[in-house]
RNA sequence: GGCGAGUUACCCAAGUGGCCAAAGGGAUCUGACUGUAAAUCAGCCGUCUACGACUUCGGGGGUUCGAAUCCCUCACUCGCCA
């Protein structure tokens, strides 16, 4: 059984794995993290990932933590592979693993039976370079004519996301489907459990957390970061709050922006991951703000999962 | 006190007689999502008894078949001169 607590940036996700796993090692039950945030992979991004200190840890072990350098690229299919090792090594040694972060397709990747097509390095970058030189429009008529269905479903200009499909085409010699997420059968069994927060007091903390994360030193870590190749990296230097700070730092823009910038991304971002769990039928929601969801994840784990219904 | 500029939908901002419910951007909201996912992309975005109707472009009045666009007037904001 694989216990994952999800949910959107804020909403305090964290804080409730570590109250978890310390009320179950209270009785006998030992309980270790599997991180399950795209971003907190990242050695050295620590303030602007909202990382948890080793210090905060209670002792509690964490896996997946710190594991890529800033120059490398992150990736779905591997994350599966490590987070599935890292699960089943905790489960060996008799222990429950806690997934915890709100990276959707991450989540999903380990939890369900995604199984994806392989990736083909020369494909990609000889879809990637058509990419720049034709436009999207043109790669979309390219996989109209190759894959119609899985053309309508991506959409004209989503660049990234016809690339893939095209180098799947390459790849396997058939249709890339997409959009089975719904239907996906798990891995092994699980409970997710998200913390819903209302818009209103999400902006809030998010907003009073950006400004934190700049009075606590963001731009000094990304200044360590730099010479570590941050700009380089194709996913890092893309995070939220990590563009604006290297922007600020560049002179292209000023911390007044960059705050207010970063602030309306998180935002953005938390509604897009709330979209996703919304529609995760094995997703059960719970109040973030009630003070005993500790206790009502444990009870909850005492009955059968329910059968989706709640909005 | 004088002269000039301005007042457009939640915000910024185009629009100078019909093709304007009103360009564009932002914000909000909704959604998609199988190897960059904190990514990438889509829709909505005056109101409604919604393939049609209704009310909008600082207030009031006027010209016109027809006005956000022209005229008068009032209010407010801003710049320069006092």
């Amino acid at each position: 059984m694989i216990i994952a607590i999800v949910g959107a940036t804020g909403t305090g996700k964290s804080s409730l794995s570590l109250d978890l796993a310390e009320f179950w090692s209270d009785r006998g039950l030992a309980v270790e993290v599997v991180n399950a945030d795209a971003m907190q992979l990242y050695r050295g991004m620590d303030i602007g990932t909202a990382k948890l200190a080793i210090a905060d840890r209670r002792g509690i072990p964490h896996h997946l933590i710190d594991v890529l350098d800033v120059v490398d690229e992150a990736s779905v299919a591997r994350f599966q592979t490590d987070a599935r090792a890292a699960i089943t090594s905790i489960q060996g040694r008799g222990a429950v693993p806690l997934l915890v972060g709100g990276s959707g397709l991450y989540l999903a990747s380990v939890l369900t039976d995604f199984q994806f097509p392989g990736t083909d390095p020369d494909r990609r970058a000889h879809w990637e370079g058509e990419l720049e030189r034709l436009g999207p429009a043109a790669l979309h008529a390219e996989l109209e004519r190759r894959d119609p269905a899985a053309a309508a479903a991506i959409g004209p200009h989503n660049g990234r996301r016809i690339v893939r499909a095209l180098e799947v085409g390459d790849i396997t010699g058939e249709p890339f489907s997409a959009g089975l997420a719904a239907r996906a059968t798990p891995w092994q069994p699980y409970r997710q459990f998200a913390l819903a927060l209302d818009r209103d007091a999400l902006v809030e903390r998010l907003d009073e957390r950006v400004v934190a994360m700049w009075s606590s030193g963001l731009l000094d870590e990304v200044r360590e970061l730099l010479p570590l190749g941050l700009e380089r990296g194709v996913t890092a230097s893309r995070a939220i709050g990590y563009a604006q700070a290297i922007a600020q730092l560049r002179g292209e823009i000023d911390q007044a922006q960059a705050i207010a910038e970063t602030q309306s991304l998180t935002r953005r971002y938390a509604r897009r991951q709330v979209s996703w769990f919304r529609r995760d039928a094995s997703v059960e929601w719970l109040d973030a703000r009630a003070d005993d969801l500790v206790a009502q994840i444990d009870h909850l784990l005492e009955h059968p999962a329910p059968v989706s219904m709640s909005e």
